[in-house]
DNA sequence: AGCTTTTATCGTATATTGACGATTAACGAT
DNA sequence: ATCGTTAATCGTCAATATACGATAAAAGCT
């Protein structure tokens, strides 16, 4: 006769975490802050406040296209956000995501 | 007559810093860290102080040679670095890069 | 010297990133 | 309705990153 395994928990013992959920957050928001670029436009909106688009290009030794990619990673990491105004989007700083990366870093 | 050109100075001027040494290093650091294995890594030899290459190896679902290079990478942004033991190599945390990126983080 | 263990490096294949010009989309103004 | 402005997206290219098996290198042991 069999023994009846027990359901299985949550395995605490085994030791090896390897790469856990926290590890992909941190990299995610990490990988965004990982360009130059896009580091200088994070600390522009943290000077400024917020910025149109515009203003960041010119900012920029990059073309309007490559900014507007550098926005779009630093938007789908939840880092910035802009909204629309007119013609124009203005962009500014998610503080909470900026907050969750450094929290992030300091439980490491 | 012409005016004597005062010797170029710096610029202050020019508003635009654009992209500074300090955001390079900033996404060396941040780039460095935007792979979740990599950060798995670096929360491994917080956890353990320090850790042979092996250990790390068994920690990670990845084959010994992607983790190396995993190492590497870590090791050349100087957020890490691993000495020789023997026929193993002993890595071990660079805090004062992890500082150093948390307070540029600081800053931003 | 030969063998084992441990780690780095090589070679390679695929995927992602970064950059740009050109185009499109959205909006205000004329 | 057309025009000008602003920003996103498309298409493309070169460069870098990621992953792995295979091989080399270094060190200790017999």
């Amino acid at each position: 006769m069999k023994t009846v395994a027990p359901a299985r928990r949550k395995l605490h013992h085994v030791s090896a975490p390897g790469i856990v959920r926290a590890d992909e957050h941190t990299a995610r928001l990490a990988k965004a802050l990982g360009h130059p670029a896009r580091v200088a436009i994070v600390r522009m909106l943290v000077r400024r406040g917020e910025c149109v688009c515009g203003a960041i290009v010119e900012g920029l030794p990059l073309s309007q296209a490559t900014v507007s990619q550098h926005l779009k990673v630093l938007k789908e990491a939840g880092l910035i956000h802009g909204e629309i105004d007119g013609p124009r989007v203005c962009y500014c700083i998610n503080p909470e995501a900026v907050n969750r990366l450094k929290s992030l870093l300091d439980q490491l």
